[in-house]
DNA sequence: ATGGTAGCGCTGCTA
């Protein structure tokens, strides 16, 4: 099966290259983040994707972030949308919309956008932060609650793992995306069960970059990131399961030509059962 | 070069 994840930074915008890249590739999954759309406005492209044959579960609110699992799968259910056990999805001044988890087969396919930070030690770090903590403990309990599920974990998760995952680590000093803390958060999540696909299945010698912003001609310079991340977890119940990546990689040719995302797609082709 | 660019929605915020 071939799952993909995108920050397509609005999928208004990002529309007519998401379709073509469907109607290519022919993803079974794709988990979008940063759709920056309500539900309702959502519905009125919703055909652009029934066409094409995917059902699409949509997860927004308003201007910003906003995600969405796409399917080609039949067999599909919404299991989750936000945080459960408070207002989901929090955010600082108003409830976001960056976790969304569907039932596809027997698979828990997650989309999940974490919020930016902006900078160490602002109230937005402190909800990051506490996102993460939430996205552990809501994954823990759908983990119990669909035992015998697989789960794969996909999304902008605004953190590079590794030192390795940034062009330049002493460009960082003091900033979001690699500090400490919220690696620390990462690693928890990891630590619970999952695994970081790209650092188990990477090409060696590739970067894994998915993000270079679009100031300073960063994609050009190399500039980038690797900051959307695959994370699979197998079933809590192990019978007779299986999970084998045949292949994981950035499709560079969507940060290039007209009109990009500054995002590429994370792709993963992987055999379970 | 404490700049730079893109998207949303209408002035400045978010990334």
């Amino acid at each position: 099966m071939l799952f993909v994840t995108w920050n397509v930074n609005s999928l208004r915008a990002r529309l007519v290259r998401v379709t073509s890249f469907l109607e290519r590739n022919k993803p079974d999954i794709l988990c979008m983040q940063e759709t920056k759309m309500q539900n309702g406005q959502f519905e009125s492209m919703r055909s652009e994707f029934t066409a094409l044959g995917y059902s699409v579960f949509h997860h927004g609110n308003g201007p910003w972030n906003g995600v969405a699992i796409a399917t080609l799968v039949k067999d599909v259910e919404i299991v989750q949308r936000g945080f459960q056990g408070q207002d989901p999805d929090f955010g600082v001044d108003r409830k976001e919309c960056r976790f969304i988890a569907a039932r596809v087969n027997s698979l828990i396919s997650v989309s999940a956008y974490i919020p930016n930070g902006r900078e160490l030690g602002s109230i937005h770090m402190e909800n990051k932060l506490a996102w993460l903590d939430a996205l552990k403990v809501n994954l823990e309990a759908l983990r119990e609650k669909y035992s015998n599920c697989h789960f794969l974990v996909e999304g902008d998760f605004n953190i590079a793992p590794l030192d390795s995952d940034v062009w330049d680590i002493a460009a960082f000093e003091g900033m979001t995306h690699v500090s400490e803390a919220e690696r620390e958060k990462l690693s928890n999540l990891l630590n619970s069960g999952f695994v970081d696909l790209w650092q188990e299945n990477g090409e060696v010698g590739k970067s894994g970059f998915t993000w270079w912003d679009y100031r300073s001609a960063s994609y050009k310079r190399g500039h980038g990131m690797r900051i959307d991340l695959a994370l699979y977890s197998p079933p809590l119940i192990h019978e007779n399961h299986s999970f084998s990546t045949e292949r994981i990689w950035v499709d560079r040719s969507e940060r290039e030509g007209e009109k990009p995302s500054d995002h590429a797609p994370l792709c993963l082709d992987a055999q379970l059962n």
